[in-house]
RNA sequence: GGACGGAUGGCUGAGUGGUUUAAGGCGGCGGUCUUGAAAACCGUUGUGCGUUAUGCGUACCGGGGGUUCGAAUCCCUCUCCGUCCGCCA
């Protein structure tokens, strides 16, 4: 949610921004609504001033108020009860404009329109070569670690199984990612994957988004596209008593319906409706969540290094941005059977944009302030998968297994 | 799932229709005293909204709804917590 406040006076530009994010506000059905709100606030306030003046001196008075007193306020209370039903009705409406706007983005976002826009602004291109180009679909098969005809047999189109060293290694990859991670002082979380729905609205993923989202409807639960989601909400409602910057780490499966048509983007695992990833997820400072998101972004890349990746940096141009983000770089890998890049994390800042739909306060120094949140995938996992498969394939059929991974696995080849 | 008991400010805890826009205590903050500290004493204390803004008004006693001139207090409902029973990894 961006402040009201700010929008309406256009602040900081902030409508030039969120245009550049190809984005329609309605400012003026928001000025009015936000016009008609104050006004009837102050009617209100008036009436209960009155109200609350008039019943305490009935209470100290001790007799017995008259049937014509109890009748003016009688209507009195009828005539607040109008303004308040009124005033609730027009701060819905206004909540329901506010809650689809997307966050601002920050002024150094470049602009452009969509994903062409986008720019590479740095590769990791450490190409030992790599003769094979087969697709993990028909190397991990083969080798019995994958079986997508039974994910099918079980939930249908777009679920797999993993199996034997193929489940291993992607244990190996979550334990592994968890242990780097709390070695650079984020607490691990294990949050519920299930989660109320002001939880999805306080992330951006409600209301917007339900059709990406499944939803356990007897419980009225939502399954969580990824930890961010639970982590953004751990303070939800409260004044964090903490000292900032607060750091989590959590590994969760993600649930997403993904309705797009399958075809070569979605082939093997590389787009499935249930996949696991290891999440960070900071609570930062204003001015310390710039730098922060430097850090995260940096804090990413080193996994891809260590595990014998090519990688390249993408920064998401303002037409290309998620709809909480203010800022984002795509970190995608390489996978030379597929020959292509795939996304393995997103790294976003949401500058106050979570913080206030879920109202969760820092007290800065006297001051409540809306804190910063910072979520980065590190990493998701079956395109991690793809990419050592793919990659890592040697002339004998077998996979090798990188290094940091082999003390996790037990095993230095799949085979 | 069943029965009973609960939910009040940072914590504790009073309050069963009207000087309660919440007593007292603890903690926090400020001060007096002191060489310093402790103790003692004095003062202060949350969040949101509105505003003509060193102030004023208003809302908030788990959530929502109702009764009433007036609700922390009475009624309905939901949620959560506790205890016991049942079930279960």
């Amino acid at each position: 949610m961006i402040d009201l406040n700010k929008l309406i006076s256009n602040s900081e530009n902030i409508l030039e921004r969120l245009e550049s994010r190809g984005e329609v506000i309605p400012l003026d059905d928001i000025k009015q609504l936000d016009s008609e709100r104050k006004d009837l606030i102050q009617k209100s306030d008036q009436l209960r001033s009155f109200r609350n003046s008039e019943n305490k001196r009935i209470g100290v008075s001790k007799e017995k108020p008259s049937l014509e007193h109890i009748n003016k306020m009688r209507e009195i209370s009828d005539k607040l009860n109008n303004i308040n039903s009124k005033l609730d009705d027009i701060e819905s409406e206004l909540n329901r404009l506010m809650l689809v706007i997307p966050n601002v983005p920050l002024e150094e976002v470049l602009n452009g329109n969509d994903e062409t826009d986008n720019k590479v602004i740095f590769t990791k291109e450490d190409v030992k070569n790599i003769k094979t180009t087969i697709p993990h679909w028909d190397i991990a098969p083969k080798l019995g670690i994958l079986d997508m005809e039974q994910g099918v047999k079980l939930a249908g189109s777009r679920w797999y199984v993993l199996k034997g060293k193929g489940a291993i290694l992607q244990r190996s990859l979550v334990a592994w990612m968890l242990e780097k991670h709390n070695q650079n002082g984020y607490l691990e979380i294990a949050p519920p994957f299930l989660v109320k729905e002001e939880v999805m609205v306080g992330s951006g993923n409600l209301p917007k988004f339900s059709e990406l989202l499944y939803k356990d409807i007897e419980e009225d639960l939502w399954l969580i596209p990824t930890s961010e989601v639970a982590l953004n909400s751990l303070y939800f409602g409260d004044i964090i008593k903490e000292e900032l910057p607060l750091k989590f780490v959590s590994h969760s499966q993600c649930f997403r319906r993904e309705k797009a048509a399958a075809g070569r983007e979605t082939r093997g695992i590389k787009r499935v409706h249930q996949f696991e990833k290891v999440e960070l997820f900071r609570f930062e400072l204003p001015e310390s969540s710039r730098n922060a998101f430097d850090e995260m972004v940096n804090e990413i890349q080193l996994l891809c290094d260590e595990l014998g990746l090519i990688y390249r940096s993408v920064e998401l141009c303002t037409g290309d941005l998620g709809f909480q983000s203010a800022k984002t770089i795509d970190i995608e890998v390489w996978a030379q059977g597929s020959e292509d890049w795939l996304e393995v994390s997103s790294i976003s800042t949401c500058t106050d944009f979570q913080s206030r739909r879920t109202r969760t306060r820092y007290k800065n120094a006297g001051e409540i302030i809306f804190p910063h949140t910072l979520n980065g995938s590190a990493l998701a996992i079956p395109r991690i998968l793809i990419a050592i498969l793919e990659n890592n394939l040697q002339d004998d059929g077998s996979i090798l297994v990188p290094k940091v991974l082999q003390k996790y696995t037990g095993f230095e080849k799949i085979d």
